[in-house]
RNA sequence: CGGGGCGUAGCGCAGUUUGGUUUAGCGCGCUUGCUUUGGGAGCAAGAGGUCGGAGGUUCAAAUCCUCUCGCCCCGACCA
């Protein structure tokens, strides 16, 4: 992609709305910009991030056996009347009537919905397990919205429902999107933890949440500096000076970002609408839910949290937007923008995913939005590879600079993004 | 919802206290031309505002009064 042609605004002045450095950073570097309270546009820098957050997130629920679907945002309130949330919901639900009176709400999770098509459509203990999921706009009339991405009312997020004959069963699902969790976490290349929760107003039994690392954070957590133990602060009689339970190593407090969400629901909902199957002596039963949610633009905003310094992102690679940003110093030296048109056209062509700055604007324009848009291998093409053929390498990734020859760009590129 | 704050050009702000020398300014950005060209360039010329909205007071309102809308911050809720 050219930089010249590209719609990403990035600003030099830190937006006087923004406070954390997620929603500074992310509207400087041009990923988003707000609509209203809570609620923004994403644009298309910030989109490829999401794309990649969602590839990752589909990859590792597909490995496990979920199936993705796609319910509709917009539900019927009768549905929720059933299971009791339409009134318990409060106003948080955001609620509205179609042009005949009907109500109907904007969908803040799918418990209802997905309840009712299964209840309608599997019957027999032989249809089990099953175990969908979407990746779909939620839209809770949070009470205070704050953070931009962080915590907006509008956000993306990857629900997933997984229905069981038998509790055991349910069992194995739930450590198996466990693990799909903590790998989708790793493939972002993020520091995380795993804490037991409260389940609040999704209802159920058994629940983890997975906590992001990061300074500005809103939950705060002990964790062992040894073992994956892990507490939430207010859920544990436990003090930064004890040991660990399990290792009787040191525990450290954290603020973290909480990003994901897996339930034990068993039948709440299954019972409240009579969602039954038949089991194998003939028994009619509630179905054993389970339900996962993973907050894919919070996850965006998170990474920025965790890994930016001074008023640089640094993408982990594996969510990039761009795996190279390749910067033109002069674009008016005629030998120089042609290797580095040539160079362009030749990455491309190997499917290297590359942002070139060919804006003909000052060089330090270009470097300081380079460090502050944040793809992590940044490459300059200047006086060096007219003398040297060498193309100047900033690696945020291992923190170094390093000069690499002009035929080895491609090399250098794949060895260093694959992690 | 309780408490605090802010709405003036795309962005950041001054002007409001004490109404009138303001034809409503400044910085950044934007347009055009020339120069410049390795860490946010220089000169010149330009474009851009119903001062958040409605009503009121007054000879006169960005400025005073009433109402209203929007946004931000601090708390309780959440992926």
């Amino acid at each position: 992609m050219r930089l010249s042609k590209y719609f990403l605004p990035t600003t030099r002045k830190v937006p006087s709305d923004a406070k954390v450095p997620s929603h500074i950073l992310s509207i400087r570097a041009g990923l988003i910009r707000q609509v209203s309270r809570g609620v923004y546009n994403i644009l298309p820098f910030g989109y490829r991030i999401i794309k990649r957050i969602e590839e990752i997130i589909r990859d590792e629920m597909d490995k496990i056996g979920a199936q993705e679907i796609l319910m509709p945002i917009i539900q019927p309130a009768e549905l929720w009347q059933e299971t009791g949330r339409w009134s318990e919901y409060g106003l948080e639900l955001m609620r509205l009537e179609d042009r005949l009176g009907r109500e109907m709400c904007l969908g803040p999770t799918h418990e209802e919905l997905i309840t009712e098509l299964i209840r309608k459509e599997v019957h027999s203990y032989k249809q089990l397990p099953i175990n969908l999921y979407q990746i779909q706009v939620k839209f809770r009339d949070e009470i205070r919205p704050r953070f931009g991405l962080l915590r907006g009312r509008e956000f993306i997020m990857k629900d997933a429902y997984s229905f069981h004959a038998t509790w055991k069963d349910l069992d194995k699902t739930y450590e198996d999107v466990k693990k799909a969790y903590s790998n989708i976490i790793e493939k972002c290349g993020l520091d995380y933890r795993i804490v037991e929760a409260e389940s609040g107003i999704i209802g159920g039994k058994v629940n983890h949440e997975f906590m992001i690392l990061a300074e500005t954070g809103e939950e705060e957590i002990f964790y062992c500096t040894n073992c994956d133990f892990a507490v939430k602060k207010d859920l544990a009689p436990i003090k930064v000076e004890d040991k660990c339970p399990n290792c009787q190593s040191d525990l450290i407090k954290s603020k973290a970002i909480e990003v994901g969400h897996t339930f034990q629901l068993g039948t709440k909902y299954s019972e409240s609408m009579k969602a039954y199957f038949l089991d194998k002596e003939g028994n009619q039963k509630p179905f054993i839910m389970g339900c996962y949610g993973f907050g894919v633009t919070r996850l965006l905003s998170a990474a920025i949290e965790q890994k930016h310094y001074d008023n640089q992102i640094t993408w982990p690679i594996q969510i990039s937007p761009f795996k190279f940003h390749m910067i033109l110093i002069n674009p008016h030296k005629e030998k120089l923008k042609q290797i580095a048109e040539e160079l362009y056209q030749y990455l491309l062509r190997n499917n290297i995913e590359v942002l070139y700055d060919d804006r003909e604007i000052s060089a330090g324009i270009k470097f300081n939005d380079a460090d502050l848009m944040g793809i992590p291998i940044i490459g300059v093409v200047g006086n060096e590879i007219l003398k040297t053929n060498k193309i100047e390498i900033k690696n945020k990734i291992k923190s170094k600079k390093d000069l690499i020859l002009k035929e080895d760009i491609l090399d250098y590129i794949t060895t260093e993004s694959n992690i």
